[in-house]
DNA sequence: ATTTTATACGTGACAAGTCATATTAATTTT
DNA sequence: AAAATTAATATGACTTGTCACGTATAAAAT
């Protein structure tokens, strides 16, 4: 009954397979499920939000850390943490101060009930990490990791030259 | 001055360079970036949004399909195309009408507008796509899409599984 | 034939990310 | 010292994504 020499579930599978190797394309999926599996390993551990997470793992490694600082090492926008860290302070997880010496700064430091909200999630969430371990070999996640370097270094390229770059002869 | 061994310029450091190649942490701003870079190319080439982008795309490579279909190469929750389908039709991009043989389902169509939207919008997009493939090569991308692959089935893993395996010997 | 179960879609509520802009404080120029 | 620039944070508006649940239709089981 099909009016095409091809049926629809043939393009579909077509247009599927193409998808499957454009990485731009893969990567909301993946980053989606991660995003996730992320969630569901949290709510298990206590119910922290992915940045409430990422926050009181931060300043349990690092120490007090300003809201840029921070926002550099999760290689996320400021504006997330300026949002995140009231409600934060407001569970009692952590400090937020005005620098003495530079007064733009906020000090963040961990609590008390921070560093105990941290050490009821960490085993947890280490064991997320010792998974992926098993899936993927030590050398491979150094050169999945290396991809993804020299994919965002593509992705800062300015769009202007791009669009100007000659086709690869 | 310091209070502590170890400075906090250098705390810093140590905790950037682990969640270098920490995978979970990676993907969160290399989507964002490549979404930001998308935003930038579809706004060169007309102003679409990248739901809008991926429907024209779809539509205009595999013909008309249901929702469900779409959001299954897209390998998005169906939601999102629901939301998104009632202002492309509003734009005159698409057409929407109820499957005569499965009343459950829409059959989303491009029209010629939409195709239209499409012709002047793809060259760019195709821009994008040889400026990634001039950064990678063709058993790079292969092998970024295997890595994408391995990943997805270890994120599908139910949480359960995870939290009960073993540390690896 | 009826009842149960599964599927497709729509929608509300939310999380996580962006960007642009305002505000305040610090630093550099003049 | 005053003016201009730069930097850190806060906040509004927006996009992309989720999940859960309701409704209607279709398919399967009894």
């Amino acid at each position: 009954m099909s009016k095409s020499a091809i049926s629809k579930a043939e393009r579909i599978k077509a247009r599927r397979a193409r998808e499957e190797v454009n990485i731009f394309a893969r990567m909301p999926a993946a980053y989606a499920a991660s995003r996730s599996q992320a969630a569901k390993f949290l709510q298990r551990a206590g119910g922290l939000s992915v940045v409430e997470w990422r926050v009181l793992w931060d300043l349990s490694e690092a120490g007090p850390l300003s809201i840029r600082e921070m926002a550099s090492i999760q290689r996320v926008d400021h504006s997330q943490l300026s949002r995140a860290l009231p409600g934060m302070r407001r569970k009692g997880f952590v400090t937020m101060e005005r620098d003495e010496a530079d007064g733009r700064q906020m000090n963040v430091a961990l609590t008390e009930a921070g560093r105990a909200a941290y050490d009821k999630t960490a085993p947890i969430m280490k064991k997320r990490r010792e998974g992926l371990r098993r899936a993927f070999s030590a050398e491979e996640l150094e050169q999945f990791a290396g991809f993804f370097d020299r994919l965002e270094e593509f992705l800062r390229q300015p769009v202007e030259d791009l669009l100007a770059e000659e086709k690869t002869p």
